[in-house]
DNA sequence: CATAGTTGTTGCAGAGATGTCACATTTCAG
DNA sequence: CTGAAATGTGACATCTCTGCAACAACTATG
């Protein structure tokens, strides 16, 4: 069963939130803040994250924001009334649904479904890595429809693989990618390289990010495991 | 007679909206969120599809995104008056055409005709990609109605095909699309010509805005994935 | 039926991308 | 510290993709 995090200040809601959910069957972690909220989700990451979007020390938009640069967790905003201004700015920023304040648990219940069931494909089909998504990891963006890569708001121009590549790694900040999953995800299957190959294609991109920004260090080489791209 | 989508979550204007057309003898289905309505399209797609854009904000857009990669349905957004950013961005996304809330059921009657009569060829040939909405993008001015296109005011005259593939690729700027994308916007389903076939198209677009702008330079090559129409 | 216009295909040359190799450099275990 | 293994790097041959032009097939039209 999903796992689903629960973000905010007013336990009143934490827990009557919970209990609905649980219900469901849907496994709960709370939080009553958007800094441990992030904490957290680094060594148990949820399926599914519900945050308050007006909380003290770290807002939900902050949370979010920060979440973006790691994780394309779905997120479900709670929000209030006169908090609409706010819905425009969080759909840029990636989330997956707002919720206003009063909802019933019924409402609540049914969203977390529909999000959960359209993030996760029901057919057995693998869950594919390289959304069409586009991308956004602290100075880096990528948009495979337009096929651009920025880095600090400057052109990098890649070719097809590199930029399958760089996606895989850019996906998960900080998560090792080995040369086969990096193959994985920039060949057909049933197409085999060199491992070296893998690495030719890094020294091009490391090379031509380095054009645009010398000191560019955001691929790194864990030796004998794989490449990453650095945390932000 | 053509099938309508109607996804909202307002089971109000669900049903309103729904006596209207069928009213006008139209097919409907209604569906309440994006989700439930993209599984329903992959086994009876319909030939319109009504979107609210906020049914949670996010649903409508990102309906929308998901349909494109796979249909080229056309979409009409139901927006309210605030919402005006999201115009800018759904056209980017490849919607149709908007309607503000609240609307009159004459109107809205009135745009889906519209965007029927423009997609769907009189003779009961399948529809094809392109919304025959009149295009303008920066300097470049098409319409499909009279098929018509001019490039800073200069007339340029297009073959049938040459005007469904730039069609397809100035509908949304600085998107790449590619060789498959735009057989699929030029021909009729199930026909397949070279992929060299729309290099030659290609060209021969280029070719004749040249002779009206000789530094025209608004489709871009992209080495293994295909064309994009310049972005603004 | 003739003609002008349109369209799909093909071949080729040039540009770009890619995989591999050889060699330099770094890392790590012992 | 030392050697083996892994990685960085530049070069290069190969392969792929694209632009172009020519051509034949096809279509519409009168």
């Amino acid at each position: 069963m999903p796992t689903i995090a629960l973000v905010d200040d007013d336990r009143n809601i934490l827990t009557s939130v919970s209990i609905a959910l649980e219900a469901e069957g849907y496994r709960i972690m709370t939080y009553t803040d958007g800094a441990s909220a992030l904490d957290g989700f680094k060594t148990s990451p949820p399926d599914l994250a519900i945050l308050d979007i007006k909380m003290p020390r770290m807002d939900g938009m902050e949370t979010l924001r920060r979440m973006r640069q790691k994780t394309d967790i779905p997120v479900i905003f709670l929000t209030s009334k006169d908090e609409e201004i706010d819905e425009l700015f969080g759909l840029k920023m990636g989330a997956d649904d707002f919720i206003r304040k009063p909802f019933s648990q019924r409402l609540l219940v049914e969203r977390v479904k529909a999000v959960l069931r359209r993030v996760t494909p029901k057919d057995g089909s693998a869950p594919k890595e390289t959304d069409a998504k586009a991308l956004e990891r602290g100075s880096l963006r990528m948009d495979p429809e337009r096929h651009t890569c920025t880095w600090k708001n400057e052109p990098v121009t890649l070719t097809v693989t590199e930029f399958l590549i760089l996606q895989a790694l850019a996906q998960r900040p900080g998560v090792v990618k080995s040369r086969n999953a990096l193959m994985d995800a920039a060949y057909d299957d049933q197409v085999y390289v060199d491992d070296r190959t893998i690495d030719s294609h890094i020294k091009r991109l490391r090379k031509k990010f380095k054009v645009v920004d010398n000191d560019f260090e955001m691929i790194e080489t864990l030796y004998g495991v794989g490449y990453r791209f650095k945390e932000a």
